[in-house]
DNA sequence: GGATTTTTTTAGACTTATCTAAATTTTAAT
DNA sequence: ATTAAAATTTAGATAAGTCTAAAAAAATCC
C-alpha cells in the first residue's frame, strides 16, 4: 500500500504531534528522522498528495483520518512485535527496537491480528506503551512521572519515557524495571535526586533525569 | 547489508541453480522475478561488483561462497518463518509464502536463531523443504516422486514440488497433506492416473500432473 | 558455414528518495 | 516597521531499480 519510507515519516508525524495538536513543523520531522529539511519538504508533498497529511506551505502539516489511521497500525504492529521478542524470544527490552522497526512493515493485517491474539491481547508493549487495538484505540491509564511523588508515597513502576538502550540498562541495574514497587524515602532538593525503597528489599539514590524518564502508577493507601 | 532487491536476485539465482551447478541466464532470472532482461543485466553488474556473483557478459552468472551463503541464510528464514505461521499462528500452508517472502528480509542473525530455538530447530518447513541450519547445511531425504511408485507400495507424503495456492489447496481437498499414508493401487498407463489407498480410510484418483507433483518417502515392507 | 532467430547488453528515460546550495517566506528583534 | 535570523522551499544532482527500443553477440538452422 504505501512504502516503508511514507511510513516512517507518518509514524515520525504521528509521534511528535501525539501530545499536542498542534501541526508539526518541517524541521521537527527532519531531526526526529536524521534528514535534510529539503528531503522532508518533498516527501510532505506526495503524502499531501496521497490525503495522508494536510499539508500548507510553510505551516506545519497534521494526519488527515487516513493519515492516522495508517500511522496507528505502524504503532500497533511495532509494539506488538515487541511483546512477541520480548515474552516469546525472550529479546530484553533494550534489545527489540531496531527489529520491531523493521517488523512493522510486514503488510498483512491478518498476521497482526492473529499475532495479536497469539499473544493474548496485551494491552501495553515491553516498555509499557499502550498497544492500540484492532480498530485503533489506546488503553488509556493513570500515570505520573515518578520525580513527581511526594515523600511516603508508594508506587509501581508502569512505564519509560525514554528508549534508549543505556537507559534501559541502567533502569536494569537499578532494578527498576516494569512492575517495580517503589516508594519515595527522601527528596534532595538540592538536584532532585530521590532516595527510593524498592520493594521487597533495596534501596537506591536516583537522579532527577531518572526520576523525569519513569512512569508510575500511585498506590492506594 | 544488502538491499531486499539484491537478495530477491540473489535467491532467484540460487534456485535456478540449486540443481545444476550450471551457469544461470539473464532470461532465465528475468522470467522468474517478472522483469525485464534489462533490468537483470543491470544488476548482475551491481552483484558482480560486489562479489555475490561471477558474472561473464552473454554467459550467465553462478553464485560466489559469499552469495550462497546470503542466499542460504535466506532461505533459512523464509522457512523458518512459514513454520512459525503455520504451527504457532495457525495459518494454512497455502497461506504463508506472501507473508514469509517479505519475513525472510528482517535483518537479525539473532532474531533468526532463536526463532529457531523457539521452533524447536524444525529440519523441514511446512511444505517439506529443507531448513538450513545456522551453518547452512541442509538436511537430505531418501524421497521419490509420488508418481514413480509401482503398484502396492506404500508411501508418506513428505513434500511438494509446486507452491501454488491452487495446488495446495486441492491437496487438501484430497486428505494428501504432508504425513499422510498411502499406496499404490492402479496405475493407468492410459494418461499416468493413479488410484490411490489413503489411510486410514479413503480412496482417491490423482491425475498424473498431481502425482509428479509431489514427493513421498517409500515405506519398508 | 552463412543467414536467421534468440538472447543479451547498451542507451536513454522514468520514479523514489535522498542530498547541498540557493532562494524565499516567516518570525523575532530592535 | 524595517532588518536580521531562522525556517522552509526550490533547483539541480545523485543512486537504486525499473522500463522500452535498439544494437550486439551467441545459438540455431538448413
Amino acid at each position: 500500500m504505501f512504502s516503508s519510507t511514507e511510513e516512517n515519516y507518518l509514524k515520525a508525524i504521528f509521534n511528535l504531534s501525539v501530545r499536542t495538536k498542534n501541526p508539526v513543523s518541517t524541521n521537527a520531522i527532519s531531526q526526529r528522522m536524521n534528514t535534510s529539511a529539503a528531503s522532508v519538504t518533498d516527501m510532505l508533498k506526495r503524502l499531501a498528495e496521497k490525503d495522508l497529511i494536510n499539508y500548507v506551505k510553510y505551516k506545519g502539516v497534521t494526519l488527515t483520518s487516513t493519515g492516522r489511521k495508517t500511522a496507528t497500525m505502524l504503532v500497533r504492529k511495532h509494539r506488538l512485535w515487541e511483546v512477541f521478542l520480548v515474552e516469546q524470544l525472550n529479546f530484553a527490552w533494550d534489545e527489540v527496537h531496531e527489529m520491531a522497526e523493521q517488523l512493522e512493515h510486514i503488510q498483512s493485517e491478518e498476521l497482526v491480528n492473529r499475532l495479536d491474539r497469539y499473544l493474548g491481547y496485551p494491552k501495553f508493549d515491553p516498555h509499557g506503551d499502550p498497544i492500540p487495538d484492532a480498530n485503533g484505540q489506546f488503553t488509556y491509564r493513570q500515570q505520573v512521572i515518578l520525580s513527581e511523588l511526594e515523600v511516603g508515597e508508594e508506587a509501581i513502576v508502569v512505564g519509560v519515557k525514554e528508549h534508549s538502550p543505556e537507559f534501559l540498562q541502567f533502569l536494569d541495574r537499578l532494578h527498576l524495571q516494569l512492575g517495580a514497587q517503589v516508594m519515595i524515602q527522601e527528596h534532595f532538593d538540592y538536584d532532585g535526586t530521590m532516595r527510593l525503597k524498592i520493594f521487597p528489599e533495596g534501596e537506591q539514590l536516583v537522579s532527577n533525569k531518572v526520576g523525569q524518564n519513569i512512569y508510575v502508577q500511585k498506590k492506594e493507601k
